[in-house]
DNA sequence: AGAATCGATACCAATCCAGTATTGGCAAAC
DNA sequence: GTTTGCCAATACTGGATTGGTATCGATTCT
């Protein structure tokens, strides 16, 4: 039995005619008779009884003819459905999102792309570097948001901006009255350092912009996210560099200057995902980032 | 898109290997390969990642795996409904009644219609001769009861049986005392006729014999059913002749007496339907139908 | 390096299918 | 009562489709 004798049927059981049905199926009569008896001898039952002025249903007939309309209305929203799909129309992204970039682009490229497709579900995950690199191994994610990830063969890295850094600091201290900070003002300052994290990161390059620098570090704290950190100079413990992302993170008493650093200028945040995706909504998201990251650096 | 490639979708997105797909198929590798890439075309959209140890669902292929096996399950559900109704499995049958058949042979008949196909609703109608031929053209009914139908060339009358006749009087009338009655103890009694049809019937048939046994037939009351009938009876309005069946209608103070006279000796109940009326429930029907009437006859 | 396995391709044969022309049956029209 | 018209079924042919075998190129495992 298939679809295309469904419909067959169906025109036939309308018109009631086998002419007029073949006409309105765009085919010559004899085989829509001959289609009709397959049918009917498929089924082992007569579906329609021939009379000199055009065919009835018969019981049979009409029991099929009870089922097929549905039939053929799902078939076509699988099909519909499919192709939505093919497109990247309908579906989901799962996103691992980490750290300051969460404060302030991420949403904005979350919303970008929501604009663009908005009937495919977003669904985000906190995750840190590696658990994102993982996920995306595992496919619990489509794409993560981090900065400084490692190249990976399989994995493919798109910058999404660079961003500048700060120093966190509580309004009483010291270095406050001056309108940017370098390293050598740190020297030996309680500092807290984030992220805390195995792989590479800010952690790392903040330790070696202090050794290039001549500075001694001074870690005072060391946390995984960008607001205990912050909670943290609020509360006396030191102070942080940090993405200029994260002074979006206004807390009582912290306040923040730019940093002034030739071997620290500003740090990537970048989007990974798996080289041999072929997700058209990957590849959406993707163009989405890209179009964010151009706009985002003719600011 | 047709089933038989949601079919072949389905195996491949199951077994995830052309080869195996292609053997659970019982074609080989080379077609399954062709088909696969056909649908993909039609739907404008890979469902399929091919790697080198298989292949894998796109999201357009997970999307399409979240429909198909409902639209397959519902085919094969329309399949076999329609296979049964095909052999009159399922289905309605709408049944013309009247008179006292109603009384015993057709509750009985209908009984054993139900026990050999239980699935079959049974719809009552009841109709008097002249409605039940009019409701057979129209095809509100599929059969009909009735004594004594006129020939007609589009409908089939099969005989259910022939019953013998019973005179109803009120018991302390003074033919009671006699084993059986004849229509010459009738001359000039109140008789209570019935029915009073257009058609020829039973009315007709006594009215015949009075003539014929030269009696006189002095008609108290016409009626249309037998219980109005009876109950005039038992009210004392005259007597009445009807058949055996009636005589189940114990109703108080009326006796049924049985009727003797070679011109009225028994009266046909018979079962009506169209001539061309393929239905293979009615099939079903009139096999029970003579079942009953060869046990009915061997009694 | 070689064997095994994956899907894709090339090619051929069988099948299926659509279309045209025609037939047979029936009923309404003349 | 013959004719005309419409119905579905059939006969037949050419072309599209399909399935098969053999083989290829790529990749993985041994």
């Amino acid at each position: 039995m298939e679809l295309r004798q469904m419909r067959e049927f169906l025109a036939l059981a309308e018109e009631r005619n086998f002419r007029r049905a073949a006409e309105r199926l765009h085919m010559a009569q004899p085989p829509l008779t001959r289609q009709i008896r397959a049918l009917e001898e498929e089924l082992g039952t007569a579906l329609f009884v021939r009379t000199p002025k055009g065919v009835e249903l018969t019981e049979a007939g009409q029991v099929l003819l009870d089922e097929v309309p549905n039939l053929l209305t799902l078939a076509g929203r699988a099909k519909e459905r499919t192709q939505l799909a093919g497109k990247g129309m309908i579906g989901r992204i799962d996103v691992g999102i980490f750290g300051s970039g969460v404060l302030d682009v991420i949403p904005r490229l979350l919303a970008r792309f929501h604009a663009e497709r908005p009937t495919v579900e977003i669904e985000l995950h906190h995750l840190s570097k590696v658990q994102q690199i993982e996920a995306l191994r595992d496919r619990r994610i489509t794409v993560g948001f981090n900065r400084l990830f490692p190249r990976e063969p399989d994995l493919v890295i798109e910058t999404v901006l660079r961003e500048r850094l700060v120093v966190g600091l509580y309004k009483s201290h010291r270095l406050c009255k001056q309108r940017e900070i370098t390293v050598r003002d740190m020297d030996g300052e309680p500092l807290i350092l984030y992220p805390n994290s195995p792989l590479p990161g800010l952690a790392q390059q903040v330790a070696s912009a202090f050794h290039r620098e001549g500075a001694r570090m001074n870690v005072a704290q060391s946390v995984e996210d960008v607001l205990t950190c912050v909670a943290l100079v609020a509360g006396g413990f030191g102070l942080c560099i940090a993405t200029e992302s994260t002074a979006s993170l206004q807390l009582p008493g912290v306040v923040y200057r730019p940093l002034n650093c030739r071997f620290l200028k500003d740090i990537e945040l970048a989007c990974i995902h798996r080289r041999d995706d072929p997700s058209p909504i990957l590849a959406t998201f993707i163009d989405v980032v890209r179009a964010f990251s151009r706009e985002w650096q003719g600011r």
